[in-house]
DNA sequence: AATCGTTTGTTTAATACTAAACAAATAGTA
DNA sequence: TACTATTTGTTTAGTATTAAACAAACGATT
């Protein structure tokens, strides 16, 4: 899907590859957050990320949360609240901090999390596995460079 | 950014390099679309990715600028709308076929796009400038085969 | 012409997401 | 101790986004 932009060259190409990786990453994140719409529990992709990243380093506050799946504090406010709603997650005051909200999984959060991400893993996977090993590779170290200018 | 996840090796590099992809990309669409926003327009990337598709493929109806920008018809219906109150693009109805709105952009929203649209290109040249050009091309050929398994 | 299945766009309800304004708690400093 | 600036989270208003239900138009067949 190239663009019809007339401009350099160096223009064209730059385009040409932004437009690919946009689409590439889009296009496997619809897919993945349809499974996960259409999953028994309805979750959505930004709801899923807290579960993973809770799972993962066990609890968060809520900037820490917003840096890590790169959305603002309004945003996140509204995800754990309907993680809440659903008894997902749980919040509670820091107690060195009384501004600060620990956001951890509840055992029901955790056990949905931990069964079902080995499948979201095997969807990725899937996505991926047109790549050799080595592209894998290669495509993970030029998206890094690209994306590390400074974070978001 | 590494994953937490334990799993095989493969699937811990597959999930690395898809987190990098996903992150590039929505950090520099974020980026690009604060940019937007803060423009004198006051644009959304939606909104500017329909205004750049008329201004290079002329004219098109929703269906076509949904599947172009990989989103829903009822999300178009919405952008499209918002567009048409600041007078940027117009629909017609397609009088060979009732059903189908043709959009496409007025006389001041083809003013604003082509004046806008080179200094959007050189943000994008600029993020992606830490890359040599066999980097980029190598960027965009496994964007593209990755992308690539079927549309959305 | 009547009917059936499809296609295009809209509406609705729910969540996502942002920027901006705000409140409460904190930290630093005078 | 009081003042000030910063930080964390919430609220609000507006747009984005989806899935699902829907209406209107179309096309093909009968």
């Amino acid at each position: 899907m190239p663009t019809h932009f007339k401009g350099t060259k160096k223009e064209i190409e730059t385009l040409n590859a932004f437009i690919k990786m946009t689409r590439a990453s889009e296009s496997i994140n619809n897919r993945l957050s349809r499974n996960l719409a259409e999953s028994c529990q309805k979750l959505t992709l930004s709801q899923f990320g807290v579960l993973e990243a809770l799972l993962h380093v066990g609890s968060s506050n809520q900037k820490e949360l917003g840096a890590k799946l790169l959305k603002t504090g309004g945003n996140i406010t509204m995800v754990i609240d309907n993680l809440e709603k659903r008894n997902y997650v749980k919040r509670e005051t820091d107690p060195n901090d009384r501004r600060a909200s620990i956001v951890s999984l509840t055992d029901e959060g955790k056990e949905f999390i931990s069964n079902y991400f080995p499948s979201h893993v095997e969807k990725i996977v899937e996505e991926f596995s047109v790549l050799t090993p080595e592209e894998l590779k290669e495509l993970g170290r030029l998206c890094k460079k690209v994306g590390m200018k400074e974070n978001n």
